[in-house]
DNA sequence: ATCCTCCCCTAC
DNA sequence: TAAGGTAGGGGAGGAT
């Protein structure tokens, strides 16, 4: 499964060497790339610059840019074959062996072994069906075009990624281990405690420029120098680099993550860009992420933290409150104590602290503004109106950019002149509740309480960097990366999702196709589609089917996009770690007997300039038809107790029961869609590189579905047992269905749409049909052609398409 | 009024 | 090169 990188580096090594001697060797009589201009995209190996050397001492053109004279763009290792920094049109895009073996060869080989972008490659991805049928890459595949994650590849390397990934660690921490942590002190009685005044004694804790002082507590020699960390680097102090780099750092556009406090006397900031920072400080020096120990010391501040109180909320991975209130009678007491913990956690981690802490939340957070660098501070009740009158509203909590703008627009740059506004005129401008708050903040009043713990409401997913398609196939491809992703976190966590958002980042109209950071997503407009389920899910063939069904209800031109992101919302809890197969049936039940839930119409929203094309305005009747529809069975659904269709599916043997005589009793050629939907299923990789529609606003009506999250992933047996609960029912009730009955049965279909499973719906339909026809009453055969009718109506409204069903 | 969806903003 | 994630609060505007 690894990758053996050092196997690779030698045989690029002796390629090299080969290479070499060639060039000796040829010495300008070779013409082996007559006609031939490349251009090299992001970083190869080797380098662009030894490509143009070799490229260019045998006959052939380099070009900077990429302009149509290029024929041929090289390009090494583009994270995945779905990631394509290029718009091109005829250019063919290789990996730089091509030009190596060329040379080798002593002639131009054909590129299509070196193609990047090709089906053949493309083909190579797998979605290992059996988790036990191993990765069937053989040791013959060419080292040279492995596909590895991007998405793992990004989100290694992201500090903002792990920011929050640790944040929400450090919350699951607290909350579990908060209540049975053992505790340094005990608390006092509320007669003597600080809250026998009513008041609260409230710490906010905050490491000084984390990722720096982590730098530097293994780097002595830096101490007291302006340093930053950033994925740009010099060579300065570190063992570790070689290398200079290519490119000068002073028009580097990587952002500095961390600078220490020297660097700010310079004007450097968290997330300049180090060209910028540069300039400021020419002597600015440079050190790598390590972001395992940022997590070692996260990690020990939060053990730390715990053990002195019962009250703490933890904020991010260095920034904590701790509620003191029950611990001390006086702010001196309080003092003492922060400043006891300060010190451990310094001892303990090598990091310092520092600590503001006041009688609420809000002033605790802006007086640390004043104990930084390491040191602490206490806000005292008299010193409020003092200390406020001159902070900037930008360091209120919730006032950004944007907010500290319109603020000054309003003539407001300090909490003082913030209080001259009235609260109508605040309410006015900013609406009702952040108007209050800001009433509030400017005048130091925040009775919010420490919370220890807080459910999370979503869990999402989200690139927006090195996002360049070609073509829709590989935003699509990325999706389902993402939603392996997703999948993998929301086990982790233990949730599932009643609801899947989709989120694009799309290229603004007059936004320039190079953006100025390297493969940033520059200036763009933001696009977001939710779709309901029926069924929680945490399976990623779910959420991709729903994700790229929204992908083209959005129908972006896959050229403009420059981010992606899906979300679960409506979360509920499932078992941790368990994934949801096992407990998948469980789950239909529910389904069935749950009232049908609350659905929108397929409201008609304006996606803006963006969209390429907009959907037909005839589909305005059918969304109206679908609602009279709608309303029609979920008043019929309001009667209860058990029907028989519902007790059908209760009473369900365990799935391992079902036997195959089950299926050799079905009429032949219904066990031959039984299984050719089965073997269709296996073939995912040719469905993944089915032409992409010519109509783009449209989804295909006939999406291949996933099967893995119903019936424990087999799809034969769920068949076999949707068949069993319809013969059931048919045959309980001779003379007709049951309203109830044929209600329950359009949900369970509606909730197989929701996860694009058409395939199965027209099959469980089909299924329908035949054992209808079997029985040839009129009653059922209405109750048929209602459900066949109400369903079509659904899929019309979603897809603006048709399923093909049986007559 | 209240809810829902989409979107923007903020924080680390 | 560079790695611009993610969760939550809240507002606008439409549907109910």
């Amino acid at each position: 499964m690894a990758f053996d990188w050092e196997d690779h580096k030698s045989y690029m090594t002796v390629k090299r060497q080969k290479l070499q001697d060639q060039l000796e060797d040829v010495e300008g009589d070779g013409k082996i790339f007559s006609g031939v201009t490349i251009y090299v995209n992001g970083y190869t190996k080797p380098d662009a610059d030894t490509l143009k050397e070799i490229i260019c001492k045998h006959g052939g053109g380099y070009s900077y840019a990429l302009t149509s004279r290029v024929s041929h763009v090289i390009a090494t290792n583009l994270p995945t074959a779905k990631i394509k920094a290029l718009s091109i049109n005829s250019s063919k895009v290789c990996h730089p062996d091509w030009i190596l073996d060329s040379v080798n060869a002593g002639s131009l080989l054909p590129t299509e072994k070196y193609e990047l972008y090709s089906v053949s490659s493309k083909s190579q991805r797998k979605i290992s069906f059996s988790p036990t049928a191993k990765k069937e890459a053989g040791p013959e595949d060419p080292p040279t075009k492995k596909d590895r994650s991007f998405v793992d590849e990004f989100y290694s390397h992201s500090r903002l990624h792990h920011l929050s990934t640790w944040a929400s660690e450090l919350k699951e921490f607290t909350s579990k281990n908060l209540p049975r942590a053992k505790r340094k002190f005990s608390m006092l009685s509320s007669g003597e405690s600080l809250r026998r005044f009513g008041v609260k004694g409230v710490v906010h804790l905050d490491l000084d420029s984390f990722f720096v002082s982590v730098g530097l507590r293994d780097r002595p020699g830096l101490h007291g120098q302006p340093v930053a960390v950033t994925h740009a680097r010099n060579k300065e102090g570190e063992a570790d680099t070689t290398e200079v780099v290519g490119v000068s750092l002073h028009q580097s556009m990587s952002d500095v993550a961390s600078c220490s406090y020297e660097a700010r006397d310079f004007g450097i900031r968290n997330g300049m860009s180090v060209g910028e920072a540069i300039n400021l400080c020419p002597s600015l020096t440079f050190i790598p992420y390590e972001f395992e120990k940022y997590h070692a010391v996260s990690q020990t501040l939060y053990e730390t933290v715990i053990t002195y109180s019962h009250l703490v909320e933890p904020v991010s991975c260095d920034e904590v409150f701790i509620e003191f209130s029950d611990y001390v009678t006086s702010w001196e007491e309080l003092g003492d104590i922060v400043k006891s913990l300060r010190s451990e956690i310094e001892e303990k981690t090598g990091c310092k602290v520092s600590a503001g802490f006041s009688h609420n939340l809000l002033l605790a957070r802006l007086a640390t503004r004043k104990a930084k660098p390491n040191g602490q501070f206490h806000l005292s009740e008299e010193e409020v109106e003092g200390y406020l009158k001159e902070t900037p509203v930008a360091s209120l909590p919730g006032i950004g950019r944007k907010m500290k703008e319109e603020l000054s627009k309003m003539g407001v740059s300090n909490c003082g002149e913030l209080r001259e506004v009235s609260l109508p005129k605040l309410r006015e401008v900013f609406g009702p509740k952040t108007g209050y708050t800001l009433y509030c903040f400017a005048r130091g009043i925040d009775n919010r309480d420490l919370t220890t713990k807080k459910e999370r409401k979503s869990i999402s997913v989200e690139i927006n960097y090195g996002m360049r398609f070609e073509q829709i196939s590989e935003a699509e491809s990325l999706l389902t990366q993402l939603s392996e992703e997703l999948q993998s976190r929301a086990l982790d966590t233990g949730v599932l999702g009643s609801s899947i958002s989709l989120k694009l980042k799309i290229r603004q109209k007059t936004a320039p196709q190079e953006t100025k950071k390297y493969l940033g997503h520059g200036r763009c407009d933001n696009i977001s589609r939710s779709q309901q389920l029926h069924i929680p899910t945490n399976d990623s063939g779910d959420i991709s089917r729903v994700a790229i069904s929204l992908l083209k209800q959005l129908s972006p031109n896959p050229s403009d996009i420059r981010g992606m992101g899906i979300a679960l919302n409506k979360l509920s809890s499932s078992v941790k770690g368990s994934p949801v197969k096992g407990g998948k049936m469980a789950d239909i039940r529910t389904l069935m007997t749950s009232s049908p839930g609350k659905r929108s119409p397929a409201s008609k929203r304006s996606l803006g300039s963006v969209l390429k094309s907009e959907r037909g305005g005839e589909e305005g009747a059918s969304v109206s038809v679908m609602r009279e529809e709608r309303v029609e069975y979920q008043n019929t659904a309001a009667g209860d107790g058990c029907t028989s269709f519902e007790s059908a599916m209760l009473d369900l043997p365990p799935a391992s029961q079902l036997d195959q005589s089950v299926l050799l009793a079905l009429p032949s050629d219904l066990q031959e869609e039984v299984f050719d939907s089965y073997s269709k299923r296996q073939d995912k990789e040719r469905v993944t590189l089915e032409p992409v529609s010519t109509e783009p606003s449209l989804a295909n009506p006939l999406f291949p579905p996933s099967l893995s999250s119903l019936s424990n992933g087999n799809p034969e047996r769920f068949l076999n047992e949707t068949r069993t609960h319809i013969k059931a029912w048919v045959a309980l009730y001779p003379a007709g269905p049951k309203e109830r009955d044929s209600t329950i049965f359009i949900q369970f279909l509606i909730s197989l749409i929701d996860l694009n499973a058409l395939e199965i719906v027209s099959l469980s339909l089909k299924c329908f049909h035949r054992v209808v026809q079997s029985i040839t009453n009129e009653k059922w055969r209405e109750a048929y052609a209602r459900v066949v009718a109400v369903i079509q109506d659904e899929v019309l409204m979603r897809y603006n398409g048709h399923l093909s069903i049986p007559p």
